[in-house]
DNA sequence: GTCTATAAGAGGATAGAC
DNA sequence: GTCTATCCTCTTATAGAC
């Protein structure tokens, strides 16, 4: 059996540390095989314990990727409203949120991948509540793009639709980036911004407002 | 064992009948339900079908995931050079070929889903196989922002990064799109076609070029 | 080519000892 | 809280009749 990631060591509290396993090997496993290709033997046994042994942290599987996305969801959220000023200038709050979704995405890849792509296997109310958390990120972004519409600093149109094409080209960084490649991660982040700005940002705008 | 073909409502083959409500019957459930959660059982039961004679048309599950990816991975390479000149001014291209992946995004969404979210569920040597026909997809696009660029019609940058960006922005309408939402198809292709032309064109050499 | 029946094993979940 | 052993269902795939 290949083991992989840090191995216990000693710990005040070793039902966190169990947990901890748990979900880091989850976490990997959903990646690799989605929810539905992850055995409970297999996640078991790259968490190193006994497969049921899952069952004193949760009730069901259903339940371990519930934990696994809210918790990634929530991490996603706290994070974006830390390193996005809540006010200020369109612009400059626009460029802080391309910045950190992009690092998040880069850095972050497992946990980004399996919140949106293992949205299917969730049961109606957990996917529910989910769903509430992954609109309060759309609609941070939707509203600095509303309010530079406003402001005329960008294009005016659906703002709607604005926020969702940005989120979704930035994202796209998940399905090829490669540390290994020949582009920097600052390099490529740079790009991406270059192109998210040049999609909404009004140049006449920017040259009124001079 | 994999036949192909047209496919008549009253076909005086009722060999290729079975088989379209196998392809039919799997699109579907596989795009609900993901490859590895959707059993032969229900998939037979919905093509109308007993669970065995599957195996009449498909040696494994694997073999019927790949006949589905690789069909539609050559229909929407087909269409695309069909719908986009492959000559002619950069940026007539580049709206064409935006318009083109729009529309048939919008139109056969189950069919690129799966093309896209089932890769990791492909055993390597047709992973490779689907990889290769996706690089020929995206390096069309490529070529001609790539071209863009050098005419001086698109901002300089990476030809690669652009064109992957494109088709995450385009692709991403997949996500949220309802036929029976406030904005009609037609609007929502206005509002991405400004969106990704404004990410990639140049004013500046617009300007020049009259 | 399609059916009924079944094989062989993997799936999630539970019982009870420690 | 974790283990070993087990239950029962569902899975993919095959056998053989028609």
């Amino acid at each position: 059996m290949i083991e992989s990631g840090p191995q216990n060591t000693e710990s005040p509290d070793p039902r966190q540390d169990t947990l901890a396993q748990i979900r880091a090997a989850g976490l990997q496993l959903i990646y690799q095989h989605g929810y539905e290709g992850m055995g409970l033997r297999l996640l078991a046994s790259q968490a190193g314990i006994g497969q049921s042994t899952l069952y004193g942290h949760y009730a069901t599987k259903q339940e371990l990727l519930v934990d696994l996305i809210c918790l990634h969801m929530n991490e996603l959220l706290t994070s974006m409203r830390q390193a996005v000023p809540s006010s200020g200038a369109p612009l400059d709050r626009y460029l802080a949120f391309v910045h950190f979704h992009l690092v998040y995405h880069i850095r972050r890849r497992r946990e980004v991948f399996i919140c949106y792509s293992e949205l299917r296997s969730l049961e109606p109310e957990n996917y529910q509540r989910v769903t509430e958390l992954r609109q309060q990120y759309e609609q941070a972004l939707m509203e600095i793009i509303a309010e530079g519409m406003t402001t005329g600093v960008m294009r005016p149109g659906e703002a709607r639709v604005a926020a969702y094409s940005i989120l979704a080209m930035l994202s796209g960084i998940t399905t090829w980036y490669n540390a290994d490649g020949p582009l920097s991660e600052a390099r490529i982040c740079d790009e991406y911004t270059r192109l998210a700005t040049a999609a909404v940002i009004d140049p006449l705008g920017i040259a009124l407002a001079r």
